[in-house]
DNA sequence: ATTACTTGCACAATCGATTGAGCAAGGTTG
DNA sequence: CAACCTTGCTCAATCGATTGTGCAAGTAAT
């Protein structure tokens, strides 16, 4: 990791070309003809720069500009079809837009979210988005103290603008599907199990809400013990449903693709009665519609979001209630 | 986008505290002690830091150091189960050995590939890992030229160490899975055909390779039209699939799980002996083992790979052979 | 009471690029 | 030919943190 070879700077360049670091730099940055600089003089940094791989020198640069068109983000995961999306898209846009993207993955660890987001700041970051963090008001104070703007995404917080999926109406129109399958296809009218996800966590309470509603309209109580929020891994959902062995026709509503794999797991070491269990899953995967049982998928609208939060970059902060964007419902 | 508050200085905390500037880096950097600063001191900065929401700037502070620790990465995607673990790992692994990781995301466009390549290493990174990169030769050129470390996972190149899986003999078993399957379920035995990504692609070939020596080994001769290497996306292998209507047994070698998502939509279409096609697919899902038809998957060492890459990192760049990591065959 | 350390800091150069200001050479105008 | 403009650069300060060097005040030793 040590460079014998140090890199080559503009006064290399200036030394090569026979002209001033700052011609140099001109040229290199593109304001050179602001500067009146010949082209002939620039034409032979360009050239110089190419044959010694001269790249800029971020640090230095930034430390003089006042702006660093950095945005950065913070994600729970890159490996999940939504999360993935999300920072792929981030990116792709936030190019698009004449800005650097810096993209960083937290493991839904509150303190790494913490200590990232600082590191995004120290790098400068103009604009910061937090993606599904646990804490976000904790980052969003930090960013105040430092000049920093903050947007939250996915999960929203109190003290800055949040971009939030419409979870109580995908929800519900969610919970509506699986009823009317199960009534199709088992002839059953539930009460529904909600697998997945946690209490605590805004998205989780207002599905559960849809959830609850949609099922309340059709004079259907749930009891408690039917809510099994009790994590988001696979392995803690496959847990919760370890001890239920159906006795006739059942429906579930799973709260994330990651409790959908515990959730399959279980479905298919049934012993019997598998064919009578129906269940949606909010969050999309290409393969779900090929998994038995499975009815429909809520399709969280990522590009709709990102465009939202995008036009709040640069904007002042006005502080209404989250952003809610419509989900599409996947039926299958 | 405009900071209207300037973010905090060591110079502002200097003021703040009553003390130097230098006195003021060396505790925040923590060098404090071995420059004799007094705990007093430090203790009263560390407050005031605190309270400012301080957050070094690290432009400024990578400008005079010699190291930056940063190690950079490109992925062509984060929204696969493969990549995104690669950079959710790489992620972890790089700070759980205090280097800091930034990783960006390439769509598989050389272009971009190659300017983001140029982009970390503006950011003075001192390693960069091509992952699945389409020319990694042209980067590690520019990497060269620049003095900085480069490496190779997933798709190997010429002119730098590359760490990539073993996709012969997973191929290879993989194939005599979906042979044996085709035998026991269907009666029949080959030849198969081979369906998703590029054959100029290192790891495309040396799949393609491994499925003909297996069927090679078994006195199955396959058709060159069975070889449907037509891309990566879904769309493209539920393209050349299309016209294929199979009127007996069939089984298929999937390239990759994108790749996968075209087979599985041109398999739930047929409109009869779906139940006559067998299928295998390079590449791990969660859900894979529940489509129909689906005898197996190539699950990546993902762990694996990534260790030796960072073995590799600031070691001199010993140019043998590409680093062959096994796959783990999952049967269905 | 002098010398010799130790403690606890401050000074100032430096990293590489940016940018306002300035200056010399050549051309144009009256 | 003097006054003025244009062209094509160079100079030097600056961004914020790091770090080798230095120095004053206090303490210990002789």
């Amino acid at each position: 990791m040590e460079n014998e070879t140090k890199r080559t700077t503009i006064y290399d360049l200036a030394k090569l070309a026979d002209a001033s670091p700052s011609a140099v730099s001109s040229v290199l940055n593109g304001t050179w003809e602001k500067r009146r600089i010949s082209k002939k003089l620039a034409d032979r940094v360009m050239r110089l720069a190419e044959e010694q791989g001269y790249a800029v020198n971020v640090q230095a640069s930034l430390l003089r500009r006042e702006r660093s068109d950095i945005v950065g983000m913070i994600v729970p995961k890159y490996a999940n079809r939504y999360f993935g999306d999300i920072a792929e898209q981030f990116e792709a846009m936030a190019r698009a837009r004449g800005l650097f993207p810096v993209v960083t993955c937290t493991q839904r660890d509150p303190d790494l979210e913490f200590e990232a987001a600082k590191e995004l700041i120290s790098y400068q970051a103009e604009c910061l988005i937090s993606t599904g963090a646990t804490d976000p008001d904790r980052i969003s104070a930090f960013c105040d103290a430092s000049g920093v703007q903050s947007i939250n995404l996915d999960l929203p917080g109190k003290t800055a603008p949040s971009v939030i999926s419409d979870n109580y109406s995908a929800a519900r129109d969610l919970t509506d599907l699986i009823l009317d399958r199960c009534e199709r296809d088992l002839g059953w009218s539930g009460p529904l199990r909600f697998v997945g996800g946690r209490l605590t966590d805004h998205n989780t309470a207002a599905r559960l809400e849809g959830f609850l509603d949609a099922q309340r309209e059709r004079t259907i109580s749930v009891p408690d013990t039917y809510v099994m929020a009790t994590g988001y891994s696979a392995q803690k959902s496959a847990n919760a449903l370890a001890a239920f062995k159906p006795d006739g026709p059942t429906g579930l509503f799973v709260n994330s693709t990651i409790s959908l794999e515990g959730v399959v797991k279980w479905h298919s070491e049934l012993a019997s009665g598998a064919d009578q269990v129906r269940y949606g899953c909010f969050d999309w995967d290409p393969f779900g519609s090929f998994l038995p049982g499975n009815v429909g998928m809520v399709e969280q609208d990522v590009t709709s979001m990102l465009i939202k939060a995008f036009e709040l970059i640069g904007k002042p902060t006005s502080l209404n209630e989250p952003i809610l964007i419509p989900c599409k419902l996947r039926i299958f």
